[in-house]
DNA sequence: TTTCGTCAGATAACGCCGTTATCTATGATG
DNA sequence: CATCATAGATAACGGCGTTATCTGACGAAA
């Protein structure tokens, strides 16, 4: 019979095509990515990637896939971290905005306008949901704690579409010469978010003593 | 000599490959969009478009910034509407909302995350700028009247990337379905923002007044 | 009125793209 | 050892953005 593909072959083929498809991301752009450069690049012919990928939109997809779960990662590492859930939930925001510009082909893969509907239960389905609760926990966590008081899903959204709104203006150099710097803008935004959701407990011991 | 091409005959073929090319971005996509496909619309050969446009890009910005100037007629007349500033305001957030849903080719010509840099003083420049300055303008009133107390340029870029926020990721549809609905985390959104400005004058008159 | 120069626009072509059809060589199975 | 399904190469398709080249029409000059 047949020399069949291993699922191991298959795995480690896709991996490397992956590992190209994301350096020439970064290197030539989003947008010039195709399928005949990721080939040249592996010495293979164009056709071959077709054993390993359906189209060109699989190996996005999957690209998209595995930024998620950067992102995932980072924003898990953040949580993970020292302090209280103050200084953790600073730190969420602060790895999604340097995720975000140390890696914005990633970014703008994920947040891109024009995506084709992921279908249900896929690995990219996956990662986007795991990525959409690491943006509500912190937030969760806030609420639990009781240092803010909000509907925890509500306000994680706000939090979340506030600060992709500020970097997306940033990335497409929407904010013109006269605008505030980007960190102006975004630090101003959350903090009248915060306030706007302070527990009356906290707001004693959090307003007044994050200000000295 | 030759037959050359009058201004006027230029401006005319000019518009006529805008209107087909924004056609087209509603019809078939961004994406799709081809000078073949322009041309072939126009029941002429591709080439004839460089006589009129230097190149592709060129016919985006051009697209660009038409989209940015009926964005900015939008805001406008919705500022030069009745009202108190408040009501006007929240009629020019709408403006914003309503253009970008029902413009989403536009909205996302304007705001996509790989963009040439615009020639400085270029058409596409002015109306970026106008656009900007609209989306300053109602929050300057505001704060000339003192409804609110802030920095107005700061506030205003909170508040337009806090809305652009929002709208991308729904148009990109990064809203999961266990989100709340788009309409529901602008209101909230703005609600807080609003709310951290509120001049004391207006915190009672206002605040207590918009909501029976 | 004929010639001539110049430019608008068409035709052809280039190299790239994503994708499909077809071929070839390989190596496990009978 | 012969067979045969498959991995991957080659060739090709239609479409893309763009450039080179050709053609034809018109205003100025003769």
């Amino acid at each position: 019979m047949p020399v069949l593909l291993t699922q191991a072959q298959i795995a480690e083929g896709r991996a490397r095509i992956l590992a190209v498809a994301e350096r020439q991301a970064v290197e030539i752009g989003l947008d010039r990515l195709s399928m005949h450069g990721i080939a040249r690049a592996l010495g293979w012919s164009a056709t071959a990637l077709y054993r390993y990928f359906e189209n060109k939109e699989a190996i996005l997809a999957a690209a998209r896939t595995a930024a998620f779960d950067r992102l995932s990662d980072r924003l898990e590492a953040a949580m993970a971290g020292p302090g209280d859930i103050w200084a953790r939930s600073r730190e969420v925001g602060n790895a999604y905005v340097d995720f975000a510009f140390e890696n914005p082909q990633s970014y703008r893969l994920i947040f891109e306008f024009a995506q084709p509907p992921a279908a249900p239960d896929s690995d990219l389905a996956l990662a986007n949901a795991r990525a959409r609760a690491n943006m509500r926990g912190y937030v969760e966590q806030m609420v639990a704690e009781g240092a803010i008081d909000a509907d925890p899903s509500l306000l994680a959204h706000v939090f979340w579409a506030g600060l992709h709104g500020v970097v997306s203006l940033q990335m497409a150099g929407r904010l013109g010469p006269d605008a505030p710097p980007f960190e102006t803008i975004r630090r101003d935004m959350v903090r009248r978010i915060i306030r706007s959701a302070l527990s009356p407990s906290a707001r004693a011991s959090h307003q007044t003593g994050a200000r000295r």
